[in-house]
DNA sequence: CAAGCAAGCAAACAAGCGTTCGATAAGGAG
DNA sequence: CTCCTTATCGAACGCTTGTTTGCTTGCTTG
């Protein structure tokens, strides 16, 4: 029986590791499959034993990165906490995904752009961003913001101010949490609520 | 004797603006010499007669897109403005020059990485950035913000959520200078002294 | 031990890529 | 008329691309 998943550690995951780690270094186009053959060891045929295009295994390659995110965002949120924690809490897992060496999946996300992919491919990759969307969606849904501020253009300010965090950040500046924080904050006290 | 800047009309300018066009429909990587060339009505190495490879064509458009943008915002700013409505109307012109059909530079300078090109090319990209990026660093720079407001990542907030409009925006949805309004205002008022 | 399947190798394929190069037509300068 | 420059064509070159195919290993299962 075939798995759809990636199990860790199988040689499917393998795959799809290195393949991430080459497209977030070179982008899809810039990545060939010889390269990503090579991270393995295997030769360049042997890949299509696991995955019948480059286009698959890009499309398995965004789906476990948008997986990792959100479980990055899920772990980092006390669902106790009141929705600004819950915001700013999320925002720190978001970055921390993004912004450490470890983790090479979220850069994907950020810099390949499902608008200039064959169809197929663009609406496989708008569906799985739309399960990260919602993490967001829902807190932001929660807020007590002041009457008459627009839910999606604050949200949607959010996200872009976090993913081009992605532009900017080298290593060694302060961390995630800290710039989640700041940038939470910034938002915050304009359209908050007056505390009552 | 060679120009080294597009005279509007020339060849070099129609190849770099057919160039454009295709850059920020398919991404570097996708855009062949051929796809170019026939948007001009020529053939594939008639091209090099006026660029010495498709780097220092890119570099060209890339260089074009920058002017572009950056006319554009300084064409909108009222320089005897306060600066926050200077801020504005520098946000205005720069999501013009990214959201109206007509021009096609804009979006390049967000969707291409400069990370991922060729150290030459790199360095030229980065070069270009520069130009735009002081613009709203010397406006952000007199802005009366509270004490203790890290004026860097304020700036980057905000040039994150105007770019990552590239990302969401549909044509039909609200003009550039309502939603460039709308961040200002939301960055605004928390960071802001009190008027006095 | 025999059979069968999972996994990968080795080698090639056609297509497309950026680029090169000699030929050529048109037009101005002497 | 001759010479030189500008701009383009037409055709190719060498290389890389994603992908296919037939063969081989090695493990597992009966």
């Amino acid at each position: 029986m075939a798995y759809t998943k990636a199990d860790p550690g199988s040689r499917r995951d393998t795959i799809i590791e290195a393949a991430a780690r080459q497209f977030a270094k070179a982008g899809y186009d810039a990545t060939t499959m010889r390269d990503i053959a090579s991270l393995t060891g295997m030769l360049p045929g042997s890949l299509y034993y696991h995955f019948r295009s480059k286009e698959e295994l890009f499309a398995a390659v965004h789906e476990e990165a948008i997986q990792k995110i959100c479980d990055s965002v899920v772990r980092a949120i006390d669902p106790a906490a009141d929705p600004w924690t819950r915001l700013e809490q999320a925002a720190t897992g978001y970055l921390e995904s993004m912004l450490m060496h470890d983790s090479v999946y979220a850069g994907i996300i950020v810099t390949e752009f499902p608008r200039r992919r064959s169809r197929n491919l663009r609406e496989q990759l708008i569906g799985h961003r739309q399960r990260f969307e919602r993490l967001f969606a829902d807190i932001v849904e929660e807020l007590p913001l002041k009457d008459g501020v627009d839910r999606s253009y604050w949200r949607l300010a959010l996200l872009g101010m976090l993913a081009w965090t992605y532009v900017w950040y080298r290593p060694g500046g302060d961390p995630p949490k800290v710039i989640a924080q700041t940038m939470v904050k910034m938002l915050r006290n304009d359209t908050a609520q007056a505390d009552s």
